[in-house]
DNA sequence: CGCCTACTTAGATATCTGTCAACTCAAGCA
DNA sequence: TGCTTGAGTTGACAGATATCTAAGTAGGCG
């Protein structure tokens, strides 16, 4: 790929934001993550994938749903992969995306609220 | 304050992404908050800031904790407050932040993974 | 009133990002 | 072998963003 992707990293990945001042070097991966959903398109085909039945999408049917070009679909999908959200694999003919969940619910752990407080 | 912001938006804003394809325009919404935390800088902030002891912080506390200058981190904050993650109001001298937990939560909420599949 | 401290706003600039058109790569099929 | 279709790569470009310096605004204090 291009970029060197750190990716996961289980020790650091689950503390609450609002548990304790995340540090810098954490900061940064839950960054990438964060911005790689900061775009509605990659946000939704996110979705797209995370709900597809079956737990895959074939890209065929992603490019479709959107009113933008193949290599830009393309494109937000290499966004999503190089942040660690999603997986992909050739299969023939067509290219299958699915969801990374334990990231998924790595990050919603960060975002988590302490009970109280 | 600038842009015209929509922050919470109750009925979209908690659907998990993995449990139905979110619509376009709950997207739009979900990833301007996701993009404000795409900034190690912000996610840093917005952590020192939800985990603050007494769930304020003064303004005064946070840019000495960056190598940046206080108009970058003003510029930060700003991102933040527009992003409908945290509020701030002036107390005397000092402006006190403070972080939106219910936004928080209903992020999380979006990225939580369903039970099984 | 004047001055100092704490932010915020404005303007400038270098870098990054989203998008498309054109091209390349991979797989299936005649 | 060559054609066709699906997907990713490259190059280009307009628009957004992170950062700084300089200037403005607000509140306390002598």
């Amino acid at each position: 790929m291009a970029k060197q992707l750190t990716v996961l990293e289980p020790e650091v990945c689950c503390t609450p934001l609002a548990a304790a001042t995340v540090p810098a070097e954490a900061a940064v991966d839950l960054a990438a993550a964060f911005k790689a959903m900061g775009d509605p398109v990659r946000l939704q085909l996110l979705s797209m994938i995370a709900s597809a039945d079956g737990g895959e999408v074939c890209v065929c049917d992603l490019t479709p749903a959107f009113d933008l070009t193949g290599p830009t679909i393309s494109h937000h999908l290499k966004v999503l992969r190089e942040a660690g959200l999603v997986e992909s694999d050739r299969r023939g003919t067509w290219v299958w995306y699915r969801a990374n969940r334990p990231r998924m619910a790595a990050l919603s752990a960060v975002l988590d609220i302490a009970p109280a407080a």
